[in-house]
DNA sequence: TTTCGCCGTTTACAGCTGTAGTCAGATCGA
DNA sequence: TCGATCTGACTACAGCTGTAAACGGCGAAA
């Protein structure tokens, strides 16, 4: 397996992953429109994402290139990396690694509407071809 | 319905799910004996069992039943539902509570094998029925 | 009866997280 | 030119987490 000489995972927490979604969204942005987007929602201040961004940047999942006199952000890290990451991590310590057991435990907790096993249906019928 | 144990969610951490692991397996344990099952694994000291023992009474995850002069320790909370719960809070978070926006990331990560996916198909034969 | 060892309890402490205040420098408008 | 703003940087701080040492009581062995 790939023993990544690339950048460690280094773990983005939940409020970091919040800013994260607003920049996958949309981008580049400066800290002001990030705010716009996700201080209402979650009761933050601008100081408050003008942290969160830093320290997304330090952790190099977002860069940042000059625009006068301020900053616009850029996701570096991609969603589709981070999404695959947090699943199989999860599916890993709860799940011991096997996808099947999370989805009975869903089924289970009769957390899947009628949709969603369509849904899941059609993928596995990809997944087959 | 019993008076809420469960009004606060309480959390539990990675460390402490390591714990509740052991104790799901196998009880009611002496901390003595949790510590057997997992300073190994997790290279803890018996401190740390403790230490999170005492913790997971204190959010009422695990109960205590006197022995001599030690404790023997208990799950109240169950594993079913601990594990329902972390996986509908993830889906949430990750996939706006899509869970087969998971199986589309799992899939598309590669993180499902043929075995994974016959189960899968399985579990939805009957879920069918 | 005195001491030793085991056990749970208390205390410790550093790192991460959520949340935010303050500050110094750049800049725009007057 | 000079202050009003805006911006990122630095600082703060409490709560949670991981990890563990120190303490104090109580029963067993000597």
């Amino acid at each position: 397996m790939t023993e990544s000489l690339d950048q460690a995972p280094e773990r983005i927490s939940e409020a970091e992953h919040a800013i994260m979604e607003v920049l996958w969204a949309r981008h580049p942005l400066a800290a002001a429109e990030v705010c716009e987007d996700v201080c209402g929602a979650r009761g933050w201040s601008m100081p408050t994402v003008k942290t969160l961004l830093a320290r997304l940047v330090a952790k190099g999942a977002v860069a940042t290139e000059p625009d006068g006199r301020r900053f616009l952000y850029t996701p570096v890290l991609e969603r589709e990396a981070y999404l695959g990451g947090e699943s199989r991590r999860m599916v890993e310590r709860l799940f011991g690694g096997r996808p099947a057991a999370l989805f009975a435990q869903l089924a289970d907790a009769e957390a899947l509407n009628n949709d969603d096993i369509a849904e899941i249906e059609r993928l596995l019928r990809e997944l087959r071809s």
